[in-house]
DNA sequence: TTGAAAGCGCTAACAC
DNA sequence: GTGTTAGCGCTTTCAA
């Protein structure tokens, strides 16, 4: 019976690797953490002594003495419309769990649907039982982001937040306005657009694109060719009714989501305009949505993945005390159909 | 200067709560943990300084004590098709983070992608680091699950395993049925269907299903009524070719995922033939992909959030120690066209 | 019912 | 360069 050669679970110890590898403690840590005050010999011995005994650490031990936990949260303050948060969201969480795939820091994710759930959120993220936070889709009348930024808590945001901070985002301005631009080369001239929420970041982006590319082409902006949807399908059919009533002689249509293009160019269909022969409709590709309309879509296309691993490198980054530069991705125009 | 009120990050410990009500750590500790030993008066004066300090227990030390995490994982073996994988995952995922967020038990979130990866997270879990796993999308020779489950890892599986186990499964076969009943009762008599591929649980399942409708219906059952496609849209494209080619005079069609069923309808459109009235194509809903088809897909629709829910429902009471049978959601078929 | 005390497995001084 | 040692904050016997 070899005292504290195994833990409960049967798993062996640092004191086990350490008798096995004929040295201290003390030395098998500073192998297992790098550092570089151990001899060659030291080194070579501890490593085939964690080999031959499957050595784990324990991450409890570890994390109580150091106060670093390698986990990272990711938080989904849910309460947008699903059709906007949910392809986003899957296509951020596979860049962030690449990017985390290649450190030994784990993710965890949580959603903060409830009032409830985010006031327990609040408490276990300011509780240090988290190194770092990256936040989706909050809204400007949040508490949560400001809160753990009370407590200290390093956090990164996923679009450009209300109240400042360190973001990863997509170039909505720029890819509106690819849009808008390419529909004026195509000879529109009254080119309408259905803007998202005006309280969101990419609401007002997008429009400004919009704006932009109006100005550049020597277009007159004119408010009746500007309606507001709030990014869902529904909302994009009601902007296009009331656009064709003010407007029935517009000839193209940039929505600032995908669904919303769907919705108007149901719309159209549904009131025997031809697509894109007499409005052409380009969307933001907030998702796949796109490519399933018959025709495919036109859209702008934003680089969801490498906007996760983005931030989960500036999440470690702020974690090691930097302070980095916000990051807005590049947006581009895929040319598919309708518009 | 008290020594051991706080720790370092300034925090309150359990000593600066025994201290503040006059009891032991001890005390404080059976408050924290219910345990029935506790005069009354004990209990709220704990109870009054915890709030008063806002004190939360340090995860890492009691991990240390208990050797349970509080945490389990979810895992994405993400070597399948993204068209079927991705909408699945999200719609369980929030079904997972719901039912978890009525408890204290947190969500790791880590998908496996390359074999690297794998043994990455191979030695992860089963170093104690979490309670429980449950497993998304694995592929019958995904070593993973054996060597977790060897390890004394608590496994859940989201949808019929291979090698067996405990899972939560949406009824692919009475969907599948539904749908093909659906379908006959149309007065379609040539029915043919898109299989799923066959080492997979939710092809073989829906396939079977078909079959029993068949029977059912008293239509005879002919090969050249059956294709394989991979679940996506050209599979569906492709596999729409192979049967017209076989049989010209088909009248309907069953495809087992929502992408192929897509792929199907659009093969058809683009050799002349009319939807419904040639052709009934009804697919199944992994997704919201049949929502955006034009016009809207019919389709079997299965609870993904409820899947995700009791997945973890069904972990939990797997780490307490109970051996729950095995979950089958029902399915339902969602009538909105084509079919 | 409560207090005292012994660790859980690890890291980080500190001494050599 | 290495060993020794003192905790990290908590739970859990064991006595009282």
């Amino acid at each position: 019976m070899v005292s504290a050669d195994e833990d409960a679970g049967g798993r062996p110890t640092l004191e086990a690797v350490a008798r096995r590898a004929g040295v201290s403690r003390g030395t098998v840590s500073r192998v297992i953490n790098d550092s570089p005050r151990v001899s060659e010999a030291a080194r070579t011995a501890v490593a085939a002594a964690i080999d031959e005994l499957g050595y784990v650490p324990n991450r409890a031990a570890r994390m109580l003495v150091t106060r670093r936990t390698d986990t990272v949260a990711l938080i989904v303050s849910e309460s947008q419309d699903r059709l906007f948060a949910e392809p986003f969201f899957a296509g951020v969480l596979r860049g962030v769990t690449t990017a985390l795939g290649a450190t030994e820091v784990q993710l965890l994710l949580a959603m903060a649907q409830s009032a409830a759930e985010r006031a327990r959120l609040h408490r276990y993220l300011s509780g240090q039982h988290v190194d770092g936070v990256m936040l989706l889709s909050t809204h400007a009348d949040d508490p949560l982001p400001g809160e753990l930024a009370a407590a200290g808590v390093p956090l990164v945001f996923g679009g450009r937040p209300a109240g400042g901070g360190f973001y990863v985002d997509a170039d909505n301005r720029d890819g509106a306005r690819q849009a808008v631009a390419h529909l004026a080369a195509a000879g529109r001239r009254r080119i309408a657009t259905i803007a998202g929420p005006p309280d969101m970041s990419p609401g007002v982006d997008r429009l400004a694109g919009y704006r932009d590319a109006l100005a550049a082409a020597g277009l007159p902006a004119d408010d009746a060719l500007v309606a507001t949807g709030d990014f869902s399908e529904d909302g994009g059919r009601a902007a296009m009714r009331a656009l064709l009533e003010r407007r029935p002689d517009l000839d193209a249509v940039f929505a600032a989501s995908d669904p919303m293009a769907l919705g108007a160019l149901r719309h159209l269909k549904d009131h025997g305009a031809r697509v894109p022969a007499d409005v052409a409709v380009i969307g933001f590709d907030d998702s796949e949505t796109g490519r399933h309309t018959d025709p495919p879509l036109t859209s702008v296309h934003q680089p969801l993945a490498e906007m996760g691993g983005r931030m989960a490198e500036m999440l470690l980054s702020r974690i090691a005390g930097a302070a980095p530069e916000p990051v807005i991705l590049p947006t581009r125009l895929v040319v598919r159909a309708s518009g």
